[in-house]
RNA sequence: CGAGGUGUGGCUCAGUUUGGCUAGAGCACCUGGUUUGGGACCAGGGGGUCGCAGGUUCGAAUCCUGUCACCUCGACCA
């Protein structure tokens, strides 16, 4: 970790998280507001590791069967309207469209908040035997969700995201397929994108809204909140019901499908900032860094420092690494400063003085550390480096989070943590929501998720004092 | 939706309380030169009519009225 502050324009991290973020942000150039409130800019940097994302996950969801399509932007009222949990729990925050061609429309269309609804609608329209089943569909999308208050990759009106829904024949093999993406999701955090995860389910009050149980995996940010970054719903039959998505079985009756959804967003990369970022800037896992290495001459000017930088680049790429050389006419301190803040993984100097030598400085980002190599065999050593620094980052997270995770028995030690602790706490709770309403309002942390992973820490609720039947992992989120 | 704050070159802001010379600074940008192993320096240069609309005044960035936008903090959300 960077233990100096080498750049005045990013506000140290432990002094003001909150401006901390928002300045890598502009920095590294990832994204920029635009004429609309709420509405982002993805820049180059932003997007590129967006569609690293993109480009991982749908290998993954390919793997188990998903296959892609594209429904459309706009739902009907008179659609939506159909699950009543799930209308009263967008309602408040969609947008609508009131007119088309300078007409008045007869209906108004909802600008998709989520394609729940238009998924049941394409299933009830395709799904008519058990041999059509299951239908397992994913699209990648932008929806809308008119917020208060927004913040740069976290919270936005409009986010870009994937959203997977599949139908089958089975609450099992929903069930099944539920677990199966949430681990596809936990899997993709924690060796691409260096971030440990917990994964468990959301209690009644904190679960996706129609949906029989929801699934989550919590992330920590480095100010020790908590972070959402992936979820799986499994609906039961109760949208296929709502809906009318039903198939003729074996036994030549009719049948409500059982459906799931899941999905995960550029909050992501909201996650990648907060967890690695430090006060140089970003620190991006080189197995999701759109530029692993940047290639910085020193010296440039004087003969042949260029034209041995190209070797090494052309070089690295023919190892397979995403490779760029800096030679622009700034200095190389401001490459430096630039290359750091952008999280770019390894940085390679040469110079005339390393030219003598036959040899080249590899630099990581997450620490700062140089290894003097040859020329011979900069790739391999460098593919070294990179992997070395990915399993770093993700032990150093594990690290910092299971060092920020506390036990509390009872109120008045569960109140304290939460006061002063930053971090996430380990606590029994007896089930009812109330409990969970109090202690939202007494100390602003809710319950994150009953982890998978149970432990029978002490014998009552953390809350009310009665026995206890779960133990829940409670933090305050973003 | 509740509370607070801010709108002045591309960016960050000063100037507004107490109206008055040609509206300033830093950064960024352009030109030339010296530099180059952790955000260089010197010299020269271009660019704003002060969110918008109205009003008061001999005179408005500054005062008044209205309006719009954005930011921060709280309640709801990936």
């Amino acid at each position: 970790m960077a233990d100096k502050k080498l750049v005045e324009a990013i506000t140290s991290r432990d002094e003001d998280f909150t401006q901390w973020y928002t300045d890598v942000v502009k920095k590294a150039e990832l994204m920029e507001y635009s004429s609309i409130k709420g509405f982002m800019i993805y820049k180059p940097n932003g997007y590129a590791i967006w569609e690293n994302i993109q480009k991982k996950l749908d290998a993954e969801f390919k793997k188990t069967g998903v296959q892609n399509v594209y429904l459309p932007v706009l739902i009907p009222e008179s659609l939506l309207q159909k699950e009543k949990d799930h209308v009263e729990g967008f309602a408040p925050e969609v947008a609508w469209v009131t007119q088309g061609g300078g007409n008045e429309l007869q209906e108004r269309l909802c600008v998709r908040p989520t394609s729940e609804t238009l998924f049941c609608e394409l299933f009830r329209n395709n799904c008519h035997t058990y041999r059509d089943l299951p239908m397992v569909y994913n699209q990648w999308c932008s929806v809308v969700r008119w917020e208060k208050t927004t913040r740069p990759f976290l919270r936005s009106s409009e986010f870009l995201w994937q959203e997977g829904h599949t139908i089958h024949a089975t609450a099992e093999e929903a069930e099944a397929r539920t677990i199966q993406m949430l681990n596809i999701y936990a899997d993709f955090c924690e060796k691409e994108l260096a971030i440990p995860v917990i994964k468990g389910q959301k209690t009644e009050s904190e679960k996706f809204a129609g949906a029989e149980a929801t699934y989550t995996i919590e992330t920590m940010m480095h100010d020790g909140k908590s972070l959402q970054s992936g979820t799986s719903h499994n609906f039961g039959d109760g949208f296929a019901k709502a809906y009318g998505v039903q198939y003729t079985g074996k036994d030549n009756k009719l049948h409500p499908v059982y459906q799931t959804s899941w999905g995960a967003s550029t909050r992501l990369i909201g996650a990648i900032i907060m967890v690695h970022g430090d006060d140089s800037g970003l620190v991006l896992p080189p197995h999701i860094a759109p530029v692993q290495v940047m290639i910085i001459p020193i010296q440039q000017q004087k003969e042949g420092v260029l034209d041995a930088a190209e070797r090494i680049k052309d070089e690295l790429a023919e190892a397979g690494l995403s490779v760029q050389l800096d030679d622009s006419d700034k200095r190389p301190g401001w490459k430096f400063s630039e290359e750091e803040m952008r999280g770019i993984p390894l940085r390679v100097e040469i110079g005339p003085k390393d030219m003598e030598k036959g040899q080249c400085v590899l630099v990581r980002r997450d620490n700062r550390e140089k290894t003097v190599v040859s020329l011979e065999d900069v790739a391999e050593k460098a593919k070294e480096v990179l992997e070395t620094e990915q399993q770093d980052m993700f032990e150093r997270a594990k690290a910092f989070r299971d060092s920020h995770i506390y036990d509390a028995h009872n109120y008045d030690e569960f109140k304290d943590i939460v006061a002063n602790k930053p971090g996430m706490v380990r606590g029994m709770w007896c089930g009812d929501p109330a409990c969970e309403a109090k202690i939202k309002e007494d100390t602003t942390a809710t319950s994150r998720c009953i982890p998978f992973e149970q432990e029978h820490i002490s014998d009552t609720c953390v809350c009310c004092g009665k026995p206890a039947k779960k133990l829940v992992i409670w933090g305050k989120a973003y």
